[in-house]
DNA sequence: ATTGTTCATCGTAAATGTACGATAAATGCA
DNA sequence: TGCATTTATCGTACATTTACGATGAACAAT
């Protein structure tokens, strides 16, 4: 990738609304995270039987989401059982509520 | 990637927020965004002078926003000015906002 | 017609993402 | 002790992303 290290810099806010957007960039995580935010409460390998994946690759995009700091696990071998991690759930609603609730300057005709 | 092809289904809101969020998910696209969405109209290749990278690669993350439906372009050779496209934003806006706004049920301890 | 400006596209290299099956680790139970 | 259950991790294959420089296309001005 050739990347110049020196190069672009970018604010806390924008890294970290970078990396919540990545999280939820593939329809299968956002299908993990309204299911662990319907449920009354945590989750496990139930959604091995819901989503039809294989177990490893689910285990990946939690792991994915865990490391987003979106959700949060309690092992409980063998179990894990998961849950929406509601501190960065806020920063994620004021982030990106914020971003894309800001009043727009732009008003032009781009076609 | 031996994608399974018959396998997972997945909402259109689903899909449109894992696209949207999938723009968002670089942080210099994030700047772009707040770049055009602050300027009283719209804008041009000011961003390469702004955003130290090589003009080819702004080009490419101009290309994925657009794609994205994030923003417009208008060309007027050999300029071309791109602007936010209110109706996408405001369709990123209500998904998401709606998402992480969404009362959680979840109201677990999980470490 | 030539030149300059602006931008997109191509080609390329390296990194990262996404999926799978196989295997390992942790625990409870027979 | 050995087996079943649940989950993470490893190895692997292929796709996609991200960056760059070089080149091309469109138009204005000379």
């Amino acid at each position: 990738m050739k990347r110049t290290l020196s190069a672009v810099e970018y604010s806390g806010e924008e890294q970290i609304m970078a990396s919540i957007a990545k999280a939820i960039s593939h329809p299968v995580r956002i299908k993990i995270l309204k299911l662990l935010a319907s449920r009354q409460c945590c989750f496990t390998g139930e959604l091995t039987e819901i989503i039809p994946m294989a177990q490893s690759t689910i285990s990946q995009h939690l792991k994915a989401l865990l490391e987003a700091g979106l959700i949060q696990g309690e092992i409980n071998p063998p179990k894990v059982r998961y849950c929406i991690n509601l501190e960065t759930w806020l920063t994620a609603s004021t982030l990106l509520g914020g971003f894309f609730n800001a009043d727009l300057t732009c008003r032009c005709e781009c076609r």
